[in-house]
DNA sequence: CTTCAATCACGAACACTGTTCGCGAACAGT
DNA sequence: ACTGTTCGCGAACAGTGTTCGTGATTGAAG
């Protein structure tokens, strides 16, 4: 029932190699995630990092995917936290530079935002980013029942943002690929698309950054003041 | 040599057989998609559903992934489009119910949602949506700047909500699930989560319809408000 | 100090996957 | 009737997540 601590594992009698732990398997992950990304991640890789057969990750993970989830958790725990820093800051620019390091941390781990997308929040590092989100709309006065939602929101546009920047890291080709959109734009049939047609110049223009600061200005505005 | 036979030769032409397409292989699998979602695809299902052999898909597309934007396209043309309906309808509530209808069609191809995050649109059925959403917006007067950075914002928050509601169907237990993250955060340590373990109770007691309408009221309100 | 059962690491194997290659059948143009 | 070309697709390949049985390594008992 109780999960109990691990008893030290003894290591075979040659060299003092480190022991085996959810932890360095964990961090060895993060580090591979971070070099190749999710999708190209294997449990071979993973079980080299860590000088062990792909078996032996099954006696500390149940799946690929519960690994993922605690890989994910500790991307979450290395998220700064932004602050009011006494009142210099208000609440909003705090949680708007809380939002953006959470893109920007999980954006350094590609494909890790598909499976925050996927997972309910339970685990300490995801906590720890809600309590602080929760503990700066308190600060703005914003009640509890709205910012039940707006964490919930937040949460999602963050990861889904991880998601679309490194696509388009790992896709490359960053200005060649937004020129071509923009001319598959312009070239669409006026009668049916007229208004892409028009405005391709437009649709085209904005880039992440813009994007991403609308976003979150439209987020923190809306949990202020949207009615629940 | 124990298999020499093989079935009767009258493939071509005027065969009984419907002649292979991208069409027909788009179809198939977007029907495969439906019943199995996307993970669980494999392009020898697909195969097998047009009567054919993985190879030859190959010659319509050039991998798995283009097959899928295709798939894509397919599921956006089936969204069904919400208008103003002669003024009887504000533009906001048509473009809402726009919203609306996009996750629930997507929702039903478990998976597609992630395709959707990782694709820039440019094919028709995408067109369409945006097109769609561009001319309410126009009609309410929304500044196309801000129009242009407004359904991106949409697109972004329809196929994260889709991915989130077809992993929470998939992974079944809906309600049970819930009771279980509340007392997950019930439990949380209260010195490091205060707030949460406090607010435990509001924190899992909206569902997924309050939060999706909750989300669209902030992301319309703020698209036509906020300074871009 | 020896013995023994329990624990746990992990090599090998399994069932599948997306993708490539090359043969051969079917056509169009001599 | 004979080509040259196209293109469907069976078979094979390299690699995946996961399972299982084996054997090494242990703390405690004798």
């Amino acid at each position: 029932m109780s999960e109990q601590a691990r008893p030290p594992i003894a290591r075979r009698g040659r060299s003092a190699k480190p022991p085996l732990s959810s932890r360095s398997i964990v961090d060895a992950t993060l580090a591979l995630v971070r070099e190749r990304g999710v999708d190209a991640l294997t449990l071979r890789q993973v079980a080299e990092r860590v000088d062990t057969g792909p078996a032996s990750l099954y006696a500390y993970f149940a799946n690929r995917d519960v690994l993922l989830e605690h890989v994910l958790d500790a991307a979450y725990a290395e998220v700064r936290l932004v602050d009011t820093h006494d009142g210099e800051r208000g609440w909003r620019e705090a949680l708007a530079g809380t939002i953006v390091e959470t893109i920007t941390t999980l954006a350094r781990y590609p494909g890790l935002g598909s499976v925050a997308l996927g997972t309910i929040p339970v685990l300490p590092g995801a906590l720890r980013l809600a309590e602080h989100e929760l503990a700066l709309m308190d600060e703005g006065g914003v009640p509890p029942g709205r910012a039940a939602l707006g964490i919930d929101l937040i949460a999602q546009f963050a990861a889904s943002s991880a998601i679309e920047r490194s696509v388009r890291l790992l896709g490359g080709r960053g200005d060649g690929e937004r020129q071509q959109v923009r001319s598959a734009y312009e070239n669409a049939d006026p009668a049916l698309f007229p208004r892409i047609r028009r405005q391709a110049a437009l649709l085209t223009a904005p880039d992440d950054r813009a994007r991403r600061d609308f976003a979150i200005r439209v987020l923190i505005d809306g949990i202020e003041r949207t009615a629940t």
